[in-house]
DNA sequence: GTCTATAGTAAGATAGAC
DNA sequence: GTCTATCTTACTATAGAC
């Protein structure tokens, strides 16, 4: 490989992560492609040799974010029929969604603020919180078929559980705001989701 | 009162109303002035009479939710001690928590926009979910105290609650997504809350 | 108080030298 | 490919007539 090409990747990969820096930072919305420039060291033009936009340089995070997922996922290999009622099976996929989050999360952030961005009308929201919990639906709608009673219909349940995980990667991830371990709140989260409020039956 | 006056109060409230349209037709951050006063059919000037910027008419409208929420909640009376593992005060809470996003739905899709807009860093959206779920805490505290064992920390918990239902909210409210009526989704989410995936012991 | 017109500002995006 | 300099656009906010 060139000299020049070299550099050229360098500068790209520079610029990447200068992006994943300041959109955990500022937010992604918030974050000028000025901010990315300056915080990667180059010139404004550069970027845009680079990437057209904004939205780009996320899609491109977003794949690696979705090599690593699906690695994780098949690592562990993940068969349609995991029990989502059994403890340690919920645990390792809330444990593991947590994971892949904390790794990721300046594409998470700038996901779910592209998301809010078109406003609630847009439907957008709901379309990415479905879309991301694919995977949580259809372990519950194995358990349904199963003969399993859920809460309810299963896309809204993984919905839910989608939409509680996130806000709270958001929310809390970055800030350190609980000060709590992230192993404390997948357990709290685990517990939650199993057995509700009320708790396991026997107590 | 005189007829300048009148006029005022006038323009003033189809600009609020306006805003709130716009909020959800467009989202907050999107919604631009100049939205707003198309929208009441006013000239962009006359915002400036009213309000100083954006954040002081969602401060307005904010208001207007708070004392709706509290008259909504004194009526209803509610103690300290009401068991959020009893499903008809777990229901009836989550019940009116949905019916005043609902009502509110512009503002609950301001504030959430709004406390993302600075980034998770910022600790903002962590702040506002404590805040918004202050209720849920103070309830989950006193079922600690009476020997009730919870999932994990009140406050993480109480989070955990607000952020699926804000998130279920902007992503349902306005766009029908799910198609399902809202006395489904509150049933759904008791369920899911009360007795998590599990259900409950008896089958 | 409300309007029209416009000044001011911030950021996205491009042109052209190196 | 990268830089500096600049064009363009979109929006906020104000000035001044009515």
């Amino acid at each position: 490989m060139g000299v020049r090409k070299v550099r050229a990747a360098e500068t790209r990969a520079a610029l990447q992560e200068a992006a994943r820096e300041q959109f955990v930072q500022r937010g992604f919305l918030n974050t000028k492609i000025t901010d990315i420039t300056a915080a990667a060291g180059r010139a404004t033009g550069s970027f845009y040799d680079h990437f057209t936009d904004k939205d780009e340089l996320l899609k491109e995070l977003l794949t690696d974010m979705h090599a690593q997922a699906r690695e994780r996922i098949t690592a562990g290999d993940h068969p349609r029929e995991h029990d989502l009622t059994d403890r340690a099976h919920l645990h390792s996929h809330l444990g593991a969604a947590w994971h892949v989050m904390r790794a990721n999360l300046p594409v998470v952030v700038a996901l779910y603020e592209q998301a809010m961005a078109d406003g609630p009308r847009s439907g957008r929201l709901w379309q990415r919180l479905v879309e991301d919990t694919a995977m949580f639906r259809d372990h519950l709608e194995y358990l349904r078929e199963q003969g399993h009673r859920l809460p309810g219909d299963p896309v809204l349940v993984a919905a839910a559980m989608g939409g509680m995980l996130s806000t709270l990667a958001y929310a809390i991830m970055g800030s350190g705001a609980t000060g709590l371990p992230d192993d404390e709140i997948v357990d709290t989260l685990t517990s939650l989701l199993l057995h509700g409020l009320a708790g396991p039956a026997a107590k």
